[in-house]
DNA sequence: GCGACAG
DNA sequence: ATCTTGTCGC
């Protein structure tokens, strides 16, 4: 049986894909949206883990990476470019970068099991930052790592590896304020779909290695600003 | 009305 | 994000 729910998410995931959208009608798509994230756990260890950014020589430039966790070792890498069609606006910024992610994603050919993405998942106003939007069209485990907050407040964690505190919002946890690396600010991660913030901590731990950024984030941005003062 | 505001 | 060299600190 196909049931009305699962056409409303159909028809929602066809136009969160939308390259040009009024920003009234994104929002209300995202307050809908919302509704369908799964925070539920994650039952199998992730084998690979990809990782996204963009940058803009000229148009917008989408660096896809792909990592197998258990050696750290880049297995895969991708370039995408694709014409800007919205302008940044705070709290729709997946309407300007989602495009050229999903275009990275079907180009790689090792489909990783989860993916970091460049900004916030579930710690944004609508509670469907880009890495909710890019893992519900997907249906794919996703996470955020933010380099600094959209909403909510955190403590300042401890200055350990592994150090983290709740970004909260009233009696909401959003996400959490993570120390990935002693005296560099904290790195702010957040669920994007089908995974815990708990294990979605642990991932960002466990994938980094001696810089702020967990790798695949990182390599990510290296990746997608090589060229640009080049072809 | 006054700020804040992922990348 | 982007424009850009040197420089302060661990």
């Amino acid at each position: 049986m196909i049931s009305s729910k699962d056409k409303e998410l159909e028809d929602l995931i066809n136009k969160l894909q939308s390259t040009h959208i009024d920003p009234k009608e994104a929002i209300r798509l995202q307050i809908k949206a919302s509704r369908y994230i799964t925070e539920s756990p994650l039952d199998t260890p992730p084998a690979t883990v990809g990782g996204f950014d963009l940058s803009f020589p000229n148009n917008a430039r989408a660096a896809a990476i792909v990592i197998e966790s258990s050696t750290m070792e880049t297995i895969e890498e991708i370039l995408e470019d694709m014409p800007v069609t919205m302008p940044y606006i705070p709290g729709l910024l997946a309407f300007r970068e989602a495009p050229v992610i999903l275009r990275a994603y079907n180009s790689l050919k090792a489909k990783p099991d989860v993916i970091m993405i460049d900004g916030h998942g579930r710690a944004h106003p609508r509670r469907f930052g880009i890495a909710c939007h890019v893992g519900l069209i997907l249906r794919k485990p996703s996470i955020g790592v933010a380099k600094s907050l959209l909403i909510g407040n955190a403590e300042e964690p401890g200055d350990n590896k592994g150090d983290w505190n709740p970004i909260t919002l009233g009696n909401e946890v959003l996400g959490a304020a993570v120390r990935t690396k002693p005296g560099a600010k904290p790195v702010y991660v957040s669920v994007g779909n089908l995974i815990s913030l708990e294990q979605a901590v642990e991932l960002v731990l466990k994938m980094t290695t001696k810089y702020r950024l967990p790798e695949p984030t990182r390599r990510a941005h290296m990746l997608a600003s090589r060229y640009k003062n080049t072809r």
